[in-house]
RNA sequence: GCCCGGAUGGCGGAAUUGGUAGACGCGCCAGACUCAAAAUCUGGUAUUAGCAAUGAUGUGCAGGUUCGAUUCCUGUUCCGGGCACCA
C-alpha cells in the first residue's frame, strides 16, 4: 500500500468537515485557550507560499492545545474592505462587494487545501452588515465619550456636561484646544452650535480641520503610516498636506496607557520599541519668553525643551515658520527678508525637506528677554522646528544640540558654552553629566540633577511647568473613499448628530459611479439620494472609515460572531478572554496592533468587556521572501536597424556578469553573438554592424528555472511564445539564470503557489516543509528543493505501518526499553520544542525518531501509536489515516478522531539512566570518560573523581586548584 | 543620523542555563538493488596535513573575562528591519 497523501488529505478533511470537530462552544469544562491569526485581505492575487507560514504555526499550535486538554477558539475571517478592491472596481467596472466575495471564495478553497483546524463557523468579514453594524456602534461610543483625566479613562459625554453646567470646564481642561475656558454661567448661555462644538473637541471620535496627508492619486487622505518616504503605500503617488474636515480619533488621550500596557503583553522587545517610539513619550518642560516687543502690545514665546537644565546656554529661540507669533513679532526692516524665507519655505515639497537637510532660517528682528539673566535673545524661524510638535517653537542651545550648533554656525550666531571643557566648540554635546558653568544658581550642578531645580523655579515665578510630550498623533478616521463602513453621522446646521443604535446598520449603498465627489468628498457625496435621504432632515456624512476600523476589534467578535443584540456578549468575553497567542507579521507593528489596543482599552472602559489588552502573546512570523531569476537579455543596436530586426538573444549568467562588470563582452562572447549573427542573417552578415550592446536582466518565472537551470523549452513557451525563437548563449550546455531575494510578487514572477505544492506532494508535506525552512519568526527566502526530505520523511514513517508486498506490518508487541526510551524523549523534545514556538526542530526530532525506528525495525503500535499524537498538530491527515490504522489492529474500532486524543506525556523514568559516561577534562583540555552514577551528589562526584586512577596520576599528589564542575554535561578538574 | 535584530560548512539551519560546534534536511561523492532509470537502502561529506591512526585551525573581524566562549563584555565591519529635523 501506497501512501496515496491527496486521496487521504481529501478523505480526512471531508470527514472533519462532515462531523463539525472543529467548532467550539463558548462554555466547557475544558480551560479556554484562543488562538488567532490576523485575518487576511483577500486580494486578487491570492495565496502564495508567504502567507500560510503564520497560519500554520498558528494550526499546529493550535491543534496542540487542543491535544493537551484546551477548548481552543481558532476563527478566520476576512478584512474585507480597502482600497484595492475599490482600485479595481475603478478599473474594471466590478462592484467591490462582488469581487471581494469571489476572492474570499478563492481564499477559502486555497485555505482548506492546507487542513486547518479553523472553526467556519465563526468565520466574519468586516464588510458584512451584520458585522460593520457593531463598528458603527463603537464609532457611536467613541463619538459618545470623552476621557477624563482624573479617572484616567473614558466617559460618557453625557456625564461631562452635567459637570460643564455646575462648573465650567476648569477642571476638565479641553484635549482639543487649551484656549477654551469657560464658566458654568457662560455654558449655559451658549447657543446650540457653540456647545456642540466645544464638546467636538472632548469627544474621543471627534470632526476637526486639520492637516492631512493628501494624495491626488487617490483622491483621498492616508494615515501617516499609509505614506512611506513622501509617497502612497499603495500605488506609490505622491502626498502633500492639504487642510480638509477630517474625522479622527483621539488617540493621544490612550498614549501613556498604550505605553504602559506594553510592559503586561508578551511582544518581542522590537515590537514593543517600534511601538513606544511611535509613541515617542518625551518629558521636558514649557518655558516662556517674554517678547521685547517695539509696537505691538507684549506676548510671550512659549517654546517646548526636554533639557530645561540648559537654560543659560539659549542663544536663540526658533518659531516654526508656520507658528501664529511670527506675522505678529516680525519687525519692519526683516518683514521682506521673512516674506521671501516663507515663501521658499512653501515651494519646498516636503519630498524635498526630507531629502536634503539644508541649513535654512530667518532673523524675525523680534528679541526675547532671558527669563533668568534677562538677556536680549534673537527670534528666528526655520524650517527644522516643525509647526505640529510641541509648541511650534524651541529655545536653542548650540553647545548641547547638534542641529542649534549648525544653526549658530551657520548663521554665525556666538555661541554661549555652559559646559566648558565638555565642548570643544567643534561639536554640539548632548551629554547630561557634564557640571554646569556661566549658570547662575546652577553653577556646579550636574545637568542631570539641574533638570527639576530649573522646572521648580520656573513654576514659581509661573513662567514655565514640567510637560509631556507625544510624538503620536490623533489618528485619522476619515476616507474619501466608497468601500468603508459610513459613518452613523447626520449634519444639521453645522453639528453632526449621532445616529441611534436601532438605526443601525446604516447600510452603505451600491453605488455606479466611483469617481470623488467635489471639494475633496468621498464618491457617496455623489450619491443625492443616499445623503439626503434623511428622516427629519439633514445630509449623511459622505466618507466613510478607514481599513483599520473593522480590523480593530474583530478579535472580540469571533467569541460571539452572531449576536445581534450586542457586539459581543460579555458572558463570552469573560470565557474566552484575551487572545493567548496571537500570529501576524511585524507590518502591523503601529498601525493595527495600537489601534486594537486603544479600541480594546475603550471597550474596557465602558465595562463592556473585562480586559484592557486584546494579545496576551504576540508572535511575529517572518516574511517568506521570493527567490527570484533572471534572464540576461542582450540589446542591440545594429545600423539600418530599420530595415533589419535583431535577434533575441540571452546570455547565461557567466558572460553576463562579466559583462556588466567590465562593461565591455569578452572575446569569447563577442565570437558567440557573432556566431548568432552569421546564422541569423545569412550571408548579409558583412553588412551587419552593430554600434553598441547592453545587457538587461529581465525576470523569468521561478516556475521555469530548475535552481538556476533554465527550462528553455519552457522559457520559449512563455507568454504566448514571446521568445520563441530567441537565442540563447549557454555555459556548459546550460543557461544559468541570476538570482536575488525580493519580496514575493506576481510582477517579479517569484511567487510559489502553495496549491501545486499540495497536489504534488500533500498538505501534510507542505505544511511541515513550511516550519522545517527555519524559525517562524525568521524571515527568508523559499526554496523548494528540500520539500523532498520532508515528502522523505512521511513516506518513510508510512512505511514503518505498510510494506508494500506484506502490507500492514504494525504488531501488539510489547516495546523493548531502548524503543520506550525512544518515544518518551521524542516526546519531550518535540512538546519542549512547541512550546517555545521552535516548530523547525520539533520537525527534525520527528525525522530522527523516524529514523532511529526505521533502524530499529520496531512496526510497535505501543510505540507508534502515541507518536502519531504527538505528529498530529503537524500533519494532521497522515496521523489521523495511520492512528485510525493502528486502532483497528488494535481492535478499538469504535471511531474517535485523532483531534480528540490525548497528547502523550513525558514518562521522566525512561529518560533516567542508572549511569552516565561523562568526558573528563583537565584545564578544560578533553583527556578521557569516567562513569558515574546519575544519583551521586556533588561531593560523591568529587570523590569518585579523584579516585579515579588516571586522575590520581595527573594530580601527583597535590590536591586540585578549583572545584570540580558537574553540569549534567561533563567534569572538568582544574590544577 | 538614531533605535532594534542578525552574521555558524557548498546551501537552509541546530546547539534550550558559559560545557564535546555543525543536529536535522538539501546538495554532492561512493556503494547496494536494477538490463536501465526512478524509488529505496548503506556509507562519506567544516577546512587543512596525512594511506591511516591522528594533529592543527575553525562560529564576520580585533581584543577582553573564564579552566572552558557561537553563547558574556569592549571596539569594529557588513547585512536586515523600524524611525527620521520630535527640541
Amino acid at each position: 500500500m501506497e501512501y496515496n497523501f491527496n486521496e487521504i488529505e481529501k478523505k480526512w478533511q471531508a470527514t472533519w468537515d462532515e462531523k463539525g470537530i472543529y467548532h467550539v462552544q463558548d462554555n466547557s469544562s475544558k480551560p479556554a485557550y484562543y488562538v488567532l491569526d490576523m485575518f487576511p485581505y483577500p486580494s486578487g492575487a491570492g495565496l502564495h507560499v508567504g502567507h500560510p507560514l503564520g497560519y500554520i504555526a498558528s494550526d499546529i499550535f493550535a491543534r496542540y492545545k487542543r491535544l493537551e486538554g484546551f477548548n481552543v477558539l481558532h476563527p478566520m475571517g476576512y478584512d474585507a474592505f480597502g482600497l484595492p478592491a475599490e482600485q479595481y472596481a475603478i478599473e474594471h467596472g466590478v462592484p467591490p462587494a462582488e469581487s471581494t466575495s469571489k476572492n474570499i471564495q478563492n481564499f477559502r478553497s486555497q485555505l482548506d487545501h492546507l487542513g486547518f483546524s479553523y472553526d467556519w463557523s465563526r468565520e466574519i468579514k468586516t464588510a458584512d452588515p451584520h458585522y460593520y453594524k457593531w463598528t458603527q456602534w463603537i464609532f457611536l461610543q467613541l463619538f459618545n465619550s470623552y476621557y477624563n483625566r482624573h479617572e484616567n479613562k473614558a466617559d460618557r459625554i453625557e456625564n461631562l456636561i452635567v459637570v460643564f453646567e455646575k462648573e465650567g470646564n476648569k477642571n476638565f481642561s479641553c484635549p482639543g484646544n487649551d484656549a477654551t475656558i469657560f464658566s458654568a454661567e457662560m455654558w449655559n448661555g451658549f447657543e446650540e452650535k457653540m456647545k456642540m462644538d466645544i464638546l467636538m473637541n472632548y469627544r474621543l471620535a471627534y470632526c476637526g480641520y486639520g492637516e492631512v496627508n493628501w494624495c491626488e492619486g487617490l483622491g483621498t487622505v492616508l494615515a501617516n503610516d499609509e505614506v512611506i518616504n513622501g509617497v502612497s503605500e499603495r500605488g506609490g503617488f505622491p502626498v502633500e498636506k492639504k487642510t480638509l474636515r477630517q474625522w479622527y480619533l483621539r488617540i493621544t488621550e490612550y498614549a501613556d496607557r498604550l505605553l504602559e500596557g506594553l510592559q503586561h503583553v508578551d511582544f518581542s522587545e522590537s515590537m514593543k520599541d517600534m511601538q513606544s517610539n511611535w509613541i515617542g513619550k518625551s518629558t521636558g518642560a514649557e518655558i516662556s519668553f517674554e517678547l521685547l516687543d517695539n509696537e505691538n502690545q507684549t506676548k510671550n514665546i512659549v517654546v517646548y525643551t526636554t533639557r530645561p537644565d540648559t537654560i543659560f546656554g539659549v542663544d536663540f529661540l526658533v518659531l516654526a515658520p508656520e507658528h501664529i507669533l511670527v506675522q505678529k513679532i516680525i519687525t519692519k526692516e526683516q518683514q521682506q527678508e521673512i516674506e521671501k524665507y516663507i515663501g521658499y519655505m512653501k515651494s519646498r515639497s516636503e519630498r524635498e525637506r526630507q531629502a536634503e537637510k539644508k541649513i535654512t532660517g530667518s532673523f524675525t528682528g523680534a528679541y526675547a528677554k532671558h527669563p533668568f539673566s534677562g538677556n536680549l535673545i534673537p527670534v528666528w524661524i526655520s524650517e527644522y522646528v516643525l509647526a505640529g510638535y510641541g509648541t511650534g517653537a524651541i529655545m536653542a542651545v548650540p553647545c548641547g544640540d547638534e542641529r542649534d550648533f549648525k544653526f549658530a554656525r551657520h548663521f554665525d550666531i556666538p555661541i554661549t558654552n555652559i559646559i566648558g571643557k565638555d565642548f570643544n566648540g567643534e561639536a554640539a554635546n548632548d551629554t547630561k553629566d557634564a557640571i554646569l558653568e556661566k549658570s547662575d544658581f546652577l553653577d556646579g550642578l550636574r545637568m542631570r540633577d539641574a533638570i527639576q531645580i530649573v522646572i521648580q523655579n520656573l513654576a514659581e515665578k509661573n513662567i514655565g511647568k514640567a510637560k509631556v510630550q507625544y510624538k503620536m498623533r490623533d489618528a485619522a478616521f476619515s476616507r474619501q473613499r466608497y468601500w468603508g463602513e459610513p459613518f452613523p453621522i447626520i449634519w444639521k446646521d453645522g453639528i453632526a448628530y449621532p445616529m441611534t443604535e436601532n438605526e443601525l446598520p446604516l447600510l452603505l449603498p451600491p453605488i455606479k459611479d466611483l469617481s470623488p465627489g467635489l471639494n475633496g468628498e468621498g464618491p457617496l457625496a455623489n450619491n443625492r439620494e443616499w445623503i439626503e435621504n434623511v428622516p427629519g432632515g439633514g445630509v449623511r456624512e459622505s466618507s466613510t472609515m478607514p481599513g483599520y476600523a473593522g480590523s480593530s476589534w474583530y478579535f472580540l467578535r469571533y467569541m460571539d460572531p452572531h449576536n445581534d443584540q450586542k457586539f459581543c456578549d460579555k458572558k463570552a468575553s469573560d470565557y474566552w478572554g484575551q487572545v493567548d497567542l496571537y500570529i501576524g507579521g511585524t507590518e502591523h507593528a503601529v498601525g493595527h496592533l495600537l489601534y486594537s489596543r486603544m479600541w480594546t482599552k475603550f471597550l474596557f472602559d465602558l465595562g463592556t468587556i473585562s480586559f484592557d489588552e486584546p494579545f496576551k502573546k504576540l508572535l511575529n512570523q517572518g516574511m517568506i521572501q521570493g527567490s527570484s531569476r533572471f534572464v540576461y537579455k542582450l540589446n542591440l543596436d545594429i545600423e539600418n536597424a530599420s530595415q533589419l530586426n535583431a535577434p533575441v538573444i540571452f546570455i547565461s549568467k557567466k558572460y553576463a556578469d562579466d559583462f556588466l562588470q567590465k562593461n565591455i563582452a569578452s572575446e569569447e562572447l563577442e565570437n558567440k553573438i557573432s556566431e548568432i549573427l552569421k546564422s541569423y542573417f545569412g550571408n548579409d552578415d558583412d553588412q551587419i554592424k552593430i554600434i553598441s550592446k547592453n545587457i538587461i536582466p529581465i525576470h523569468a518565472d521561478v516556475n521555469m528555472v530548475d535552481g538556476f537551470e533554465l527550462d528553455i523549452n519552457a522559457f520559449k513557451k512563455w507568454r504566448n511564445n514571446e521568445y520563441a525563437n530567441a537565442y540563447f548563449i549557454l555555459e556548459y550546455d546550460q543557461y544559468i539564470c541570476g538570482a536575488e531575494v525580493e519580496k514575493m510578487s506576481k510582477s517579479k514572477f517569484n511567487t510559489i503557489n502553495p496549491d501545486d505544492l499540495v497536489l504534488k506532494y500533500g498538505a501534510d508535506t507542505f505544511r511541515m516543509y513550511e516550519m522545517f525552512l527555519g524559525p517562524v519568526e525568521q524571515s527568508k527566502p523559499w526554496d523548494t528543493k528540500g520539500i523532498e526530505g520532508v515528502h522523505r520523511f512521511l513516506k518513510k514513517l508510512w512505511r514503518l505501518f505498510f510494506d508494500e508486498t506484506k502490507g500492514n506490518i504494525i504488531t501488539i508487541d510489547k516495546a523493548s526499553p531502548a524503543e520506550m526510551k525512544l518515544l518518551h524523549s521524542t516526546i519531550k523534545k518535540v512538546r519542549d520544542d512547541t512550546e517555545r514556538f521552535s516548530f523547525n526542530t520539533a520537525v527534525s526530532a520527528f525525522m530522527i525518531a523516524v529514523n532511529e525506528l526505521a533502524t530499529l525495525k520496531c512496526h510497535k503500535a505501543e510505540i507508534l501509536e502515541p507518536l502519531l499524537i504527538l505528529l498530529a498538530p503537524y500533519a494532521p491527515h497522515i496521523a489521523e489515516e495511520l492512528y485510525q490504522h493502528v486502532r483497528g489492529i488494535q481492535q478499538k474500532n469504535n471511531y474517535e478522531s485523532i483531534v480528540d486524543a490525548l497528547l502523550p506525556i513525558v514518562d521522566e523514568k525512561y529518560l533516567t539512566e542508572t549511569s552516565k559516561e561523562y568526558p573528563l577534562s583537565v584545564n578544560g583540555k578533553l583527556r578521557t570518560t569516567i562513569s558515574i552514577s546519575l544519583v551521586a551528589v556533588q561531593q560523591e562526584v568529587e570523590a569518585i573523581v579523584l579516585e579515579n586512577d588516571i586522575v590520581k596520576k595527573w594530580l601527583d599528589g597535590k590536591p586540585p586548584r578549583k572545584i570540580i564542575y558537574v553540569k549534567n554535561k561533563m567534569i572538568n578538574i582544574v590544577i
